[in-house]
DNA sequence: AATGCGGTACTTTTT
DNA sequence: GTACCGCATT
């Protein structure tokens, strides 16, 4: 156990005080590498060290699984063994353990109610339910789109609102209609057994409110909540807060002195990193904290310890061009560090091969590879990197991304697994009960739906009843049985078979491997090897969750699965690059940073171009991910990307990012754009393509190598079109005119335009300049487009 | 009931 | 351009 002295250690007067807080509510406004990680860590010790408080009396609540792990491992390094009774996790992991405790005791203003084997339904089977219930309403698809409508309930749970309520506001038509599918959607989800991730909170938040001794309770339990990320908090993570950390009106008058005796809530935060405001997190809560706890002590935190001061510049730079935001400025307590190296690549392939050689490079001078990460703005753009990374023989790992968990295979395995913990997930049933083939088709199936329903039987419980007098045949009614009591069996030895073995049990006897190895041995999938690897590894994780969990069985690992994204958790020490989406970076921090896709319509992303707030999120990511950045930062954008094919065509051709303008030519090498156009010309005389424009020094090697030439391997040819160009300037330069001589009319804002594709348009907006327009085109019932008019086909209507 | 073809929608970002 | 879904065919 560490002495105070050691707790306080190396920290400067803000960081102290943050540590060394008495009770009651807090706001630390901490700024990019601020050390808010050291403070909480430090602060949770000093309540257990100094003020003698109980480990498990603290909840510290972090924003991802990622993050949550850091604490935790950073506990035990402080703490010791008592770290393993402290309660860090997310909102959503924090939730589905108290369900799982005390969901019994709850139900909903509707009626609905679940038992505490609830499954966790992700984005398809929440889709799924949804389609059902659009379809059983008899409503159009067209209109109320399975998507968008699961898009709604989630922003309306976010925002706290239970079906019944949203039912009572509903106005118009549409709205009504919503509510009806709401109310339905949430009746199926409790037939199922099931819950979603947003309900994972707002049921928990429902039941402390409807249930006083459930939220004494908890508010006993625990006397300390330390909330990570707070800007990033939506309405019902902060009504759940305020319900554990926040006296109830009858503490308030019984003792209104003590409410905070022994008691603390503390919130860090910093406005500027929020990024998901699309989940609707809203950072005007944590604007408004100190007017909800009036009490409260703010602390900054305002000197970075992790960037150089080039890359704190750079970061201040492009986020001072925001409106919604309160002035704040960090300060470097590091020297100004190399210059920020820009790069502009031929396409996708061309800025994977620079940044490859870059890391080649400078893995040879020392650097390790696990210090490096490569962030990008759409999960999609990995796939470039990785094509260039394998073919190099470099390893990497892709954090989050195509989800391990959501492969066909491990799905239907899940399904298997989730379908034996819970009965009633009708969403398992379906999916495994003809998976493999068993000879049940459609109508069969729809028979036994409709035979649940009349009977009100789970689908599992249905199959083994179901009857002749159905007008099954006898096949399939013996198939549906022996499928009921196959799982009845699995059920039961689920209580005492370890994860792993009741894994390999049910891929064995349902012939799932078989018939994997089947097609593999056969060669008609060619995937199926692949499949068989990757049940492999699923079982591989249940060994390891069984030799790590505190309860490992089946429960806690199919909650796991469905909480935890990555499984890589073992990859992560190995000295390799690691790859990740910008919104996953968030909360980590690496001495070397690649920041890929700086372009117009990817990074500020297409679907922000017209919102003003939207634009200004994109901003804060910009921020986010250049604060990552400890010591070396690269930019690279690509000219021309081969993504957005599928509309043949269209944003071929690419501009650069705004944020690379917004960053002073004194911070950067390389070539870049100029960060506004030169004064001597007019705008119209303005070529952003055209060299002399451009800020042009030096560029170390290898960004000005034909670097292709070296790396391409002959023996798979195909990424690398052979008629491409080297990255040169010359060759730069003489494929200028070729994309510049396509002539174009011109068009402005509000111009209607018909397209061959699309039908008729109106032209919401303009990027770029003079020779190099792309129209933002809002086509009736299409949605909005980014078109390149040299190459889509845009007629003008007057 | 299973297979194969053709049409459509799809790409933000994550728990 | 691809992945998935629904339909029609066998």
């Amino acid at each position: 156990m560490l002495a105070t002295g050691n707790l306080l250690q190396g920290l400067n007067d803000h960081q102290k005080q943050a540590v060394s807080l008495g009770w009651g509510p807090s706001l630390i406004v901490a700024g990019a590498g601020s050390g808010k990680t050291t403070v909480l860590t430090r602060r949770v010790a000093y309540l257990m060290t100094e003020l003698h408080q109980a480990p498990d009396s603290i909840l510290a609540v972090t924003f991802t699984n990622k993050a949550a792990e850091e604490m935790k491992h950073r506990l035990q390094k402080l703490v010791g063994m008592q770290a393993r009774h402290i309660l860090i996790g997310t909102f959503h992991s924090f939730c589905a353990r108290a369900l799982r405790e005390e969901i019994d005791n709850y139900k909903s203003p509707e009626g609905f109610t679940w038992k505490n084997n609830f499954v966790i339904y992700d984005e398809t089977d929440k889709q799924s339910v949804v389609k059902g219930v659009v379809a059983r309403l008899n409503l159009d698809e067209k209109v109320f789109n399975p998507r968008e409508m699961c898009h709604r309930i989630s922003s309306l749970k976010n925002d706290g609102y239970m079906p019944s309520r949203y039912a009572s506001e509903a106005r118009n038509y549409k709205e009504t209609r919503i509510a009806e599918i709401f109310t339905a959607y949430q009746s199926d989800l409790a037939k199922n057994n099931a819950l979603d991730f947003d309900d994972l909170i707002l049921t928990f938040v429902e039941l402390l409110k409807q249930n006083t001794t459930v939220r004494k309770r908890f508010r006993e339990r625990f006397q300390h909540v330390l909330v990570d990320e707070f800007q990033d908090t939506n309405q019902s993570q902060y009504e759940l807060v305020r319900l554990i950390a926040e006296a109830s009106e009858e503490e308030k008058q019984a003792n209104p002195a003590g409410i905070w005796h022994e008691r603390s809530l503390l919130v860090v935060g910093d406005v500027d990193q929020s990024i998901y405001s699309w989940r609707k997190a809203d950072f005007r809560i944590i604007l408004g904290f100190q007017s909800d706890f009036p009490v409260s002590t703010l602390i900054k935190l305002e000197d970075n310890y992790r960037s150089t001061a080039t890359i704190l510049e750079v970061a201040n730079s492009i986020i001072k061009n925001n409106s919604e935001r309160i002035e704040k400025v960090l300060r470097s307590s590091r020297g100004a560090g190399t210059k920020v190296k820009c790069f502009e690549s031929q396409d996708e392939i061309d800025e994977a091969y620079f940044v490859q050689e870059e890391l080649k490079r400078l893995s040879a001078r020392g650097r390790q590879l696990s210090n490096c990460v490569i962030l990008y703005r759409t999960n999609a753009q990995s796939r470039a990197m990785e094509e260039v990374l394998v073919r190099s023989h470099q390893p990497y790992t892709v954090v989050g991304g195509t989800r391990f968990y959501e492969r066909q295979e491990i799905k239907d395995v899940l399904g298997y697994l989730k379908l034996i913990y819970n009965g009633f997930d009708g969403q398992a049933f379906m999916r495994v009960i003809n998976t493999p083939r068993r000879g049940l088709g459609k109508t069969t199936l729809e028979k036994l739906v409709s035979f649940a329903f009349e009977r009100d039987l789970t689908l599992l419980d249905a199959a083994k009843e179901i009857g002749a007098a159905q007008g099954v045949s006898d096949k399939s009614q013996r198939a549906l049985s022996d499928f009921a009591n196959m799982v009845k069996r699995w059920q039961l030895d689920s209580l005492e078979t370890p994860v792993s073995d009741l894994l390999s049990t049910v891929i064995k006897e349902t012939g799932y491997l078989d018939k994997l190895k089947e097609d593999a041995a056969q060669g008609l999938d060619e995937l199926a090897s692949g499949r068989i690897e990757n049940i492999m590894e699923l079982h591989n994780v249940a060994k390891e969750f069984e030799t790590l969990a505190d309860k490992p069985d089946l429960e806690a690992f199919l909650t796991r699965i469905a909480l935890v994204s990555d499984i890589d958790q073992a990859k992560m020490d190995e000295d390799c690059v690691k790859l990740m989406t910008i919104h996953s970076a968030k909360g980590l921090e690496f001495p070397v940073v690649f920041i890929l896709g700086l372009e117009e319509g990817l990074f500020p992303h297409m679907r922000s171009l017209d919102s003003e707030n939207a634009m200004e999120e994109e901003r804060r990511l910009m921020y986010v991910a250049v604060t990552r950045a400890a010591d070396l930062l690269y930019l690279t954008y690509a000219r021309k990307r081969a993504s957005f094919g599928w509309a043949n065509g269209f944003s071929n051709f690419t501009i650069p990012s705004r944020f690379l303008k917004e960053i002073s030519p004194a911070h950067m090498t390389g070539f870049y754009p100029s960060p506004e156009t030169p004064a001597n010309h007019s705008k119209e005389d303005y070529d952003p393509w055209d060299e002399s424009n451009w800020q042009k020094k030096p560029t170390q090697a290898p960004s000005t190598q034909p670097i292709r030439k070296n790396s391409v391997p002959p023996a798979k040819p195909k990424a690398f079109r052979q008629q491409n160009p080297p990255t040169t300037s010359a060759a730069w330069i003489e494929s200028k005119p070729k994309e510049e001589n396509i002539p174009f009319e011109k068009l402005s804002v509000g111009d209607k335009v018909q397209h061959a594709k699309f039908g008729i348009g109106e032209v919401t907006q303009i990027i770029g300049d003079k020779d190099k327009e792309l129209y933002n085109v809002d086509f009736k019932g299409e949605g909005k487009r980014l078109m390149d008019p040299r190459f889509a086909k845009l007629v003008k209507l007057t």
